[in-house]
This record gives structure tokens, C-alpha cells and sequence, in this order.
DNA sequence: CGCGGTTTTGAAAGCGTGTGCATTCATGAT
DNA sequence: ATCATGAATGCACACGCTTTCAAAACCGCG
């Protein structure tokens, strides 16, 4: 049923051999032969079998894409640059989907099953000795957003403290004396080095946060933290939040209460999300590198596909600040 | 190097097979015996090779996922819904990206080549002969978001028809009379069905659009397009956008104006994206049932992998109207 | 025409797994 | 004690491909 090599051979008079190498770049054989076979191949609509070479080849050509819920902007975001990335270099994403607070490792497992020749880990938590047991299994890994301490891989982060650090130079410069600060999920990576970074430079300019509240990065906990923040006493007049997502609840918020943005109360975010550019936002935010991101993370898996063996790297990319209307 | 039932099977004494059969659910084996081999496996960091086992069992468990570009809102919620429907029933997302305008063809032959179980086509143009070419490739295929005229291929699809009807029952219970219509990329399949779907509701009212515009289902081509119709002569006191994306672009557009949504001009989306419910926009919108949609897709999808046989099949799930404030 | 050297070519050996088949083993009935 | 029955086990082949290896074909040159 299935259209193989064999069919291909037995019709184009050939050997199994000869039709692998038609299909090979650069293997030796005779051009108009290959001509010949490719015509054959075509009419009986025969494809090598990927799984099958991959057996021999060692490669499979897929990446493992690990990433969290994508209905958050952020992660879609960057899983569209991602995924063209990957395509622009030949290889395949497969992706693993996992739900904030679920384990990676099954998950990974399973991809590794599959012989993935690497993998992009943008959610959930690694640590050391998974990242060593997917190395071992031959493919290395690359943890985009955080950093391994144990080292162990790869990875590229955005330099959070730079990027709040000129979030407090421009919340002195506008003349912001109390300051709040809506966070993300604590436990993740990026929310703790945020919430460090902003408290460390305002430190450095004299100045402290007047208070602190948790959302979960959605747009809802932005808005409902905002809601509380701008109605209790007190109530601040800017709001700093760990990601674009709770920043445009945060305007929401201010809005419904009649407050204007940015002269009542500024508020900025992380990321600049590409919503983060619509109208009635206009959020002041700090750019995320994404497109650099990736293409490093890209470049630094890749080398390590090609057997590149060196010391784990990370690599820390400056984010921009987006002056916008909202800060 | 890379751990394989041949090490097992030596290190716990016993044959190749046994070690396939201990991981193989139901296979004749001692149950000690089993638990034996799996404890060794364990130990070694075994796991079966997902590429040899697909070459002897015929199906490998990957689905691909034609889908276009990830930044749209919408597509990144259906991706979000639908790579959880395909993870949940113990199969894996092979992601296909393309972007708009690009063929399908080459993309979806390499993931053929992959030798997927099916495939969820939710992006790009797909003919009968693609369709044919997937199933005679033993992957049978569901397309989602629109219907194969020739048949084919299964199809999920949302009614925009029955969903413009609504619209037009609101634009006429709220007292509408000069109706614009802003629609999305001029050659896909739902934007053709809304924008008949409409003109025809509209005429069962006897009345019919003022003034048609395209965008390119874009916030900011909603945007730049609203603009257009917001400061030209006779200006609309509605707006009915191809999608969401669009209608948030007109709802920015209304406000730069000055214009009070909805009291000086009514603006509605289609889809129910979840920015569609974000305060400053509070989309009256049209809700396109998803989350019904995976089910149904994957249902079929899945019946055809198990050797169903049957006529193509069409799908046709109800929208409903989801009233907030902008209409 | 012969010869060393370079391509081409096909046969065959894997790659890691599932499974049909024949064999062995344990079990219980006669 | 013997035999029939069923489960458990190992051997070997198949899956579809790549690639090594040795043989064959080809080339230019003397």
C-alpha cells in the first residue's frame, strides 16, 4: 500500500541503492540516472520514509519545543518566531504542551522517545539532572528565559535587572514617588529576577516599592490586583508589573476607576507584546529581545547538534524600554 | 551509546523479546518477570525507540498541525485548545507553520514523509487532490475553519452564516442604519461566508451594507480601515468586522476619534477571542465554539485513523452571539 | 590495446523494534 | 504417571532506509 524505495527501484530498473542516493545530496551517481529516478519516484508519489532513515541517519531533523499554555500572548508570541526559526534551519518542531504547574520531565521523556535531535525548553522547571539525562539521550537542550544554576545547559535569558533598572530611571524621572509592583507566578524564574532587579535600582535612586501583590501573568490578575491597589489607600501612582499581560489589566483597571494614565497612575510592563502596541494601551513596557532570542537559542542548540562540546553557556540579552503613552 | 532493549535484556538476563513484551500493555509475559525487566530498563534510562517501534507498528502516534502564522489571537487559542485535545488522547503535535500567503503543499508532503497518524489542517488552502494524496499516504486529514467543496476530507466548521444572522438581528434591534463592513483577507473561506452570511441577514431586514472595506484580519488593519470609514462623508454608526483582531483595531480607532462606542458607532467582531473580553474593548462579538471544535475534529479524526471508512464528512457548530458593550 | 585511477553500481549488513511461529514449561485433569 | 492445554519464551524475520564494501564500468593516457 505504502509506495517504498523497492517500488521505485524494481520501476525505474535500478537497485534499492541507487534510489537512496538519488535522494542523497551529493551521493555518487550518475546525474541523468538520479533524473531518472526522481521522475519515477514523483509519478508513484514515494517520499523516503523519515522514520526509517532517521534509524540509520541518527537524526530525526525534529526539536523538541517545550512551552507553556499558549493562549498567553507572550508564549504565542514567541512560539511563532520560534517555530519559523526552526523551520528556516530544516528542522521540525514537536510540540510539547504543558500546562503551568505540570511536570515537564514525563513529558520529555516521551519527546525524547522520539529522538529528537534537540530541544527548545521554554516552560516548566529543568534542573541539572534532567538537562544531563537529555544530553545523554543525545539531544541537548537549550532553556530559553531562565538560567540553570547548576549549569548543565545551555541557555538564553533577557537581561531582567538591566531592563527594570531602566524602568527606575524613567519612573524617577517622571517624577514617581509611590511605587507599586504587581508580579507574576512567584515561583518562576523571571518574576523573581524582575522583582530583584526593580527593588535593587530603586534602591539605587533612595527609593522602595510601597507595596506588593501577586497575579498569575494574566490580563484578569493584572486587573483584579490593580483593582485593589488603586482603590485601597494610599493608592499609588505607578504600578510596575512583571509582564505586558497583567500591565494591560492594570490600564483596564485604571480606566474603569476614571483614573487617567498616565498622569493619576503610570503603568508598565515587560515584554512589548505585540498588544501592547494596540491604542488603548499604548504601554510603556521593556522590549524583550524575542527575535534575538531565538536566534541565538537556535544557534547555540544547532552547534551543539553538530557535536560542539564545550563548558554550558549562557548567554544574557539587553532588553530596550519602550516608551509608550502609559509611563 | 544510546541505551537499547538489546542492553536490557542482557543486563537482566532474558531475550529481546521479552523486554519489547514487558513494555508492550497486555503482552504474554510473567508478571515478575515484567516488573524485573522494567526495573532494569529504569535503571538504565530505557525507553523504547519511537522511530524503530512506528517502522514495525505502522502508526507513530504524530499528528501534524497546519497552522498560520501564531501572533494572530485566534490561532494561537485554537493552537492552545487543540494541542492539549491531541496531547490528551496520547498522540503528539507535530507543528506545521505557515505563514499566509505560502503553500501548504511542500510543508504538509514533508510532515507526510514523517509518516503522521492524520492531520488537523487549520491554515492555508487545501484541494481535493492534497486531501486524496494525505489519506492514500495513510493520513487521513480534518480540515477545520472551512469546507472542501469536492469533499474529500472531513471538515469542522463554525456557521457564520447562522452567526452573521444574529449580528444582523442586533444591528436591527439596536436601531442601525448606515452599516459598514470591514472584512479579512479577501480570499479565505470564512471571510467569504461571513460577508454573505451578512449582506443576506442584512437583506431579510431590507436593508444592506453602506460601505465595504478590507483589511487583512490584523488589529492594525482594522485600525487603519475604521479610520477610513470613521472620517469619511456619511460616517457609519456600525461597524461589523471579519474577526476580533480587526474589531479591537476599529474599537481603538473609534476612541482615537473621540467616538463613544457604542452609543455613536456600534462595533462587532466574530471569533470571542479572549482580548475580546479585556474591559477596554468589552467585544460584543460573535462566539466561535472552539473548544466543540477540537472535540468534533479530533473525533472524527481519530475514527478515520481507526479504519472508519466512510463518505466525507461535514461539520457545522453553532455560534453564539455574546452581547457586551460594543453593540 | 592495456593499464592505473576514478566513478558508479548492487549486494548485504545494519539501525531498534514488534510479532508470528515453534518450542518449552508449568498446570491440572484423567 | 500420562497427556492435553495454555501460558511463557526465544528465534528469526520484517519494517524502510542508509551506507560500507567489493565488483564493475568508465576515463584518459601511454
Amino acid at each position: 500500500m505504502r509506495v517504498t524505495a523497492d517500488d521505485v527501484a524494481a520501476r525505474a530498473g535500478v537497485s534499492r541503492s541507487a534510489v537512496s542516493r538519488a535522494f542523497t545530496e551529493g551521493a555518487s551517481i550518475q546525474p541523468d540516472k538520479r533524473a531518472h529516478i526522481l521522475a519515477v519516484a514523483d509519478d508513484l508519489g514515494y517520499r523516503p520514509n523519515l522514520m526509517a532513515r532517521s534509524l540509520t541517519g541518527g537524526a530525526t531533523g525534529l526539536i523538541a519545543v517545550v512551552v507553556g499554555s499558549l493562549s498567553s500572548p507572550y508564549e504565542s508570541w514567541f512560539l511563532d518566531i520560534l517555530s519559523q526559526g526552526i523551520r528556516s534551519r530544516g528542522l521540525w518542531p514537536l510540540l510539547v504542551p504543558v500546562s503551568p504547574g505540570q511536570e515537564i520531565e514525563p513529558a520529555l521523556d516521551h519527546a525524547l522517545a522520539y529522538q529528537v535531535d534537540g530541544a527548545v525548553i521554554a516552560a516548566g522547571s529543568v534542573n541539572q539532572k534532567l538537562a544531563e539525562r537529555c544530553t545523554a539521550n543525545g539531544a541537548p537542550i537549550v532553556v530559553v528565559g531562565r538560567v540553570l544554576d547548576g549549569g548543565g545547559a545551555d541557555s538564553v535569558c533577557c537581561d531582567n535587572r538591566a531592563g527594570m533598572a531602566m524602568v527606575a530611571d524613567r519612573l524617577v524621572a517622571t517624577g514617581r514617588s509611590r511605587i507599586a509592583w504587581i508580579g507574576g507566578r512567584a515561583d518562576t524564574f523571571s518574576n523573581v529576577e524582575r522583582f530583584d532587579g526593580l527593588t535593587a535600582a530603586l534602591a539605587g535612586h533612595g527609593r522602595s516599592l510601597t507595596e506588593m501583590r501577586s497575579g498569575d501573568y494574566s490580563t484578569d490578575s493584572g486587573m483584579v490586583q490593580a483593582l485593589a491597589l488603586l482603590t485601597g489607600p494610599d493608592r499609588p501612582d505607578a504600578i510596575v508589573c512583571g509582564n505586558d499581560a497583567m500591565a494591560i489589566g492594570a490600564v483596564a483597571a485604571a480606566r474603569r476607576l476614571g483614573l487617567r494614565v498616565p498622569e493619576d497612575v503610570g503603568i508598565c510592563g515587560f515584554d512589548d507584546i505585540p498588544a501592547a502596541a494596540w491604542e488603548p494601551f499604548s504601554l510603556t513596557t521593556v522590549a524583550n529581545p524575542v527575535v534575538e532570542t531565538v536566534r541565538a537559542s537556535l544557534d547555540l542548540l544547532t552547534r551543539r547538534i553538530a557535536g560542539e562540546t564545550a563548558a554550558s553557556f549562557t548567554i544574557r540579552l539587553p532588553p530596550t524600554l519602550r516608551i509608550r503613552q502609559s509611563l
